[in-house]
Order: structure tokens, then sequence, then C-alpha cells
DNA sequence: ATTATCTATAGATCTATAGATAATGC
DNA sequence: ATTATCTATAGATCTATAGATAATGC
């Protein structure tokens, strides 16, 4: 900066250091994010996203080693975000007294709306874990973590699922939704198909598959 | 070449130019298209595909005019395949007298099988379709031929569908397919779910779910 | 005499570094 | 005195072209 703070803006304080770099790098994350989810990861240049969050590309090799460290950075947090998520959704202690069809409707809620927020078409994180088979793996844990405890809470009332192998056809299904939210969310989807339905029609087409599958009741409003 | 095949191989043959030139081309699709399946469009550079076809840079420029015009060509011969493939497929003739859940395996066969053959792991033709809009409609446009053909067919069957709105429901359970397909052929799909299940129980449970979801019969013998 | 192919390279990007400048820390 | 940032640029790739060479066509 050319001019000093003080003569221009009345409103100007001190910043630390620590803070200041903290959010370039926070930035940089962000911008990082929201490029790889438009072009994808190699359609980035390092110059982007430095132009993107407002600072040059020193400052990038300033706080990342190379450009791959952006993405680690990135997917970590990422991670952390959707594990913090994660991990209060999928507690028994919320779910007494639900049904199989309360369950899945939470878990298709949770599924698209956790991703909805984000500001990225494409999906950063998965586009990232590809690339690399360790973050493949801490990936595939991840997800694990929260299939892994929507599995337990179905097969806790198994008795009343009808198809003939429980412990299968929970694995399919989740699978099953799993790809559709990826489809439906990655911006991909055909235009006059699974695009024109609003979420809501979705869910409950998702819900109704997934409940007529598995042989269960549907929830008592659909 | 240096010396003349005449001495070195006396199984020589006169190859037309026109010949000459079509193997060209061709090995040249065929390289882009399997390292476009391994690596991606982006990561695959013309150089790549003139060694991975064993001809020269110069080469591909005397057949492509930029590297653009090699994935154009390359998705002009997917489509034209598939094309061939898929009409034949869902000509009403071949269908007499077959259930839905029939229908509903024919079409799962079908999709896994078609893309089965081809090399790549990874479906160039869709993440070229990706990149220019105009191959995108094209893309759905192909899609198209194949699906509502299938919808015709299974509505023409609409007094067995026990779902309270078939038009929805078929247009829903070809697209939750399609998503499904989509992450089994992609090799991104999970290692510890799908992944370890065998084609024929993969096609098993998306029958089961299919056919469960529109609430018709399953085939006899599953 | 035309077409197919190759070799060599110019020009455009993109990654990553070196060295200068401007802020905070004490 | 240390840390954060910027500017400028070297070096690596990659696309695409120009010009030479080796086949086929007639």
């Amino acid at each position: 900066m050319k001019r000093s703070k003080w003569t221009s803006d009345l409103h100007w304080v001190r910043t630390s250091q620590q803070t200041r770099s903290e959010r370039t790098q926070a930035k940089l994350l962000d911008a990082a994010e929201e490029l790889f989810g438009e072009r994808g990861v190699n359609d980035t240049s390092v110059a982007d996203i430095a132009d993107h969050a407002g600072c040059s590309i020193g400052a990038v090799y300033h706080h990342f080693s190379d450009k791959k460290a952006v993405l680690y950075a990135l997917f970590d947090r990422i991670s952390d975000e959707y594990e913090a998520t994660t991990r209060a959704a999928v507690d028994p202690a919320r779910w007494e007294g639900a049904t199989i069809g309360d369950l899945l409707r939470g878990y298709i809620e949770f599924s698209l709306g956790s991703v909805a927020d984000r500001p990225s078409g494409r999906l950063p994180g998965l586009e990232i874990a590809r690339l690399d088979p360790a973050l493949r793996e801490q990936y595939d844990k991840m997800r694990m973590v929260n299939d892994d405890g929507v599995t337990a809470l179905i097969l806790a009332r198994r008795d009343s699922i009808g198809h003939p192998d429980p412990n299968v056809a929970v694995k399919f299904v989740l699978e099953q939704l799993g790809a559709m939210f990826r489809v439906r969310l990655s911006g991909d989807s055909l235009p006059t198909r699974m695009g024109d339905q609003t979420d809501e029609q979705f869910m409950n087409e998702a819900l109704r598959s997934a409940c007529g599958y598995l042989q269960v009741d549907l929830p008592a409003d659909l």
C-alpha cells in the first residue's frame, strides 16, 4: 500500500499480523473452493486464485508450499466442516422413537442441505480426493462415519424391513442415494429430467424409492 | 521410414493413402479415448495422444485442426456407436409380451454392458460433453432417444404400475438408474461399498429397487 | 503432383522463486 | 527484527505452425 490507511480511512484499526495472515489464508481457500467448483482444479491457475482472493501470486506461495498444498488445505477444511455436522446428525439419542422412514427422510434432507450451502457447483472435495490415493482414503473414511452411523440406526430397526437381506439392502440403498445426490448436486444432471423437479418433489420420490426397495412403511404424511 | 519395407518385410503390401490416413485417424481417436478415460481431457497433451497412437504431433495436426477438433471427432464417434446399439434395443417388436420387470432388466443389462466394452474407466463422452454447450445438448438428445424409448415401452404397460403417478415414477426411476450406472462405471465408487458387489448382485439389487419403487412384480426368477 | 508424415521450434501459459517493499513485534 | 506481501521473471509445459521428407496417384 502506497498511501497510509491513516490518511484515507478514519475507521482504520490495527490488525495483528496473525489475524491478517489468517484472513488472507481463508480468502485464498475461499477463492480456490469457488474456482475449483466452477472450472475444476486443472483449469484454475495459481494466478486465478490469487486474483480472486485479491492478493498476489507471491502471497499464495508465502502461505502454501505449492499448488498441491492449497488443495490439501482446502480438502482438510471441507472435511472438518463435514465431519462436525455429520457427527451430530447420527447421534442415536436424536432418533429415539423414529421409524426407518423418518431416518431416511432425515438422511436425504441432511445430505442435500449440507452441500447446498456450499458455493460450488461441482464438488471440489470429491474432485480433489480423486487426485491422491491418501486423500481418497481419507474421503472414504469420512463418508463412512456418516453412512455407518445411519446404517447402524436403520439396522437397529431391522425387524420392520421386508427385503430378504437387510444388510445388503441398507448398504445398497445408501449407495444409491449417494449416487443420486452426486448427480443432482454436481450440475451435470440432464435438463429435461431430474432438473425440472423441485427439491421437494425429488426428496419425496427418493424417499418413496428407498422405502419401496427396503419394503418399509412410508412416513405417515406421504 | 528410412529403410524401404520391401527389404525388411516379405509380407508387405501396398496400402492406399486413404486407408493409411483412416487408420492413423482411428488410432489417434483410440489413443485419445483411452487417455481421456484414464487421466481426463485436461491432463492429456497432444503429444501424449500422438505418442500413444505411435505417430508424431505433426500427424495429429494434419488430421485435426486443433486439440478441440480431436474431442469433437471422438465425441461423434462415441455418439454414433451408442445410437446404433440403442435404436435396436428400444424396438417395440423386440419386447412383445415382456413385463415391466423384463424391460427394466433389459435396460439395466444394456446400460452396464454397452459401456463395459469401452476401454475407458471414466466416461470420455460425458466429460467432453461438459466442455461445450452444443455438445452437451447433443449428448442429452442422444440419451433421450434411449430413455424416451424405454419410457414409452414401460408406460404402454402402465396398468401394472402401483405407484400413484406413473409418469413421474418412470422418469425418476430411469434417472435414478442412470445416476447409479455413472457412479459405478466411472470408477469413483467407494471401495467398501458398491465396489465389492459383483455386477450380478448389483443388477439384481437395482432391479429389486426399481420394481419396489414402481410397485410392479419382480421377474419370476428373482 | 498430391497427400501423409516427421522434426524442430516459436509463442503462450503456468508454476515457483528471488529480491524488494511495507507492515507488525518488541 | 520478523513477518506478510508484492513485482518481476526464470524454467517447464503445452499448443500449434513451418518446412523438410517419404510415401501414393496418375
